[in-house]
DNA sequence: CGAACCATTGACCACCTTCAATGCGAGTGG
DNA sequence: CCACTCGCATTGAAGGTGGTCAATGGTTCG
């Protein structure tokens, strides 16, 4: 394959449809998530933390999500974003393993632990789906390995931004402009780089008219073209 | 948690034990490894290579693998070493994800990938183990990506080489002599480092008397509380 | 013994980080 | 409405860590 590169991580997984129904017992986990209130989120809150217990399985409904991972001294790893459709909260252990904070207003529902246990032992099906969505969420992991384990600082932004672009287009945006939903810092620490690398970065690409940037979070992409050369290393700024 | 750190890793799959049967038809996955037959690996063997279909689900009986991903122009990252009792080839889509390469004389058992998915959907219990070994490597993905992205070259080496001891003492080896299965390559391209760090960083250990080099090799740990110091990113080489 | 491979060591330098100052925008209160 | 503040982003200068290139050394295997 080689690669997706950093597909962002959290899994939309593709059950089965909502199905409007209108009263009958919630079956599948769909089912559960569909007719779970909404529950809002104000920028910088957490959803959960890491050694919380896994109380809920989470559908980001609208907004973003940053999941991370700190370490004693304070420096911060971000492991991926979640957009709408995304499943945050999976996991095999009892206790949530990262942190996940909301980044700018955003709406989830949630399913109870332990329904989605129960429905996981009594379909098969199921557990094999969340099988799957593990395996992608590994994928995107060792996608991300190899970004900030092997690319130039050039390379891992234009890396992240054809990501942005690719989301973009999945849901059917202008797929020119990207509103960033998360800060320079969460950036630098997907990518392992520091804020000023970031942002010199895009001053950069700006100055080679590859992007522009009319708001710090607002990113127009004016040359595809430029942007997938640099993140294949075949140019350097 | 915070954190096994580079906890190596694939994952030994808690299953049914080993019965000892004598004849009946396999019903277990570990059955199924038990009676199948050992097949024998020289150095540097690959077992599979991405982009392969994924046949068989490997078993490690002996020795030890690098499982690891490459960049068109020839950058590696190694994303782990599987050991005696852990699984490799685990993943939900059709192909291989990544090239799975032995560093030294090894034996694996394999069982045939439609086997695994067949059980794995008639026993439900299947299906979960499966999904929490995903999870697994999904945490020692997650702690390598800590690592790569945040961590100096030093602080690298120290969670490396502590991650060794602790598997060490688990098989219940002399946890202050570890024999080391991989090239000096392998580790640095497994903590993003070159292999002209790597070999520096051990030989400035070695210099601190934290670590001896009777051959290259073969590491004696002599100071494993400054080793943790280091790991920890307490102390500076 | 020679060859091949791997590891070590050294010198140099590039890239990224660090530290610091300035700029910009949004939100708040006077 | 404006001034103020706070958080975030940008920009600059200096320095260090780790990378690159190159030569040497050591081990293993023929």
């Amino acid at each position: 394959m080689l690669s997706q590169a950093l597909s962002s991580s959290p899994i939309l997984l593709p059950l089965a449809h909502t199905k409007r129904c209108e009263a009958p017992a919630p079956r599948t986990l769909e089912e559960h998530f569909s007719r779970a209130p909404v529950r809002s989120f104000a920028a910088k809150e957490h959803v959960f933390t890491e050694g919380d217990p896994r109380s809920n399985l989470y559908r980001v409904e609208a907004g973003a999500v940053c999941l991370y991972k700190v370490m004693g001294d304070g420096r911060r790893q971000v492991l991926g974003f979640a957009y709408p459709g995304d499943l945050i909260g999976l996991g095999a252990c009892n206790d949530h393993q990262c942190n996940a904070q909301v980044t700018k207003p955003t709406q989830l529902r949630s399913v109870a632990w332990n329904t989605v246990q129960r429905l996981a032992r009594q379909e098969p099906a199921l557990a094999l789906k969340l099988y799957e969505a593990m395996c992608e969420e590994l994928a995107a992991a060792h996608d991300l390995l190899l970004t900030t384990g092997q690319r130039s600082a050039a390379e891992r932004v234009a890396i992240f931004l054809l990501a942005m672009v690719r989301r973009s287009r999945r849901t059917g945006q202008d797929a020119t402009v990207i509103d960033l939903p998360m800060t320079r810092a969460d950036i630098g620490d997907f990518l392992g780089l520091t804020i000023e690398t970031v942002s010199r970065t895009f001053t950069k690409l700006r100055h080679l008219q590859i992007i522009d940037l009319a708001q710090s979070a607002r990113v127009h992409v004016l040359d595809i073209g430029a942007l997938e050369g640099l993140a294949q290393g075949e140019v350097d700024l």
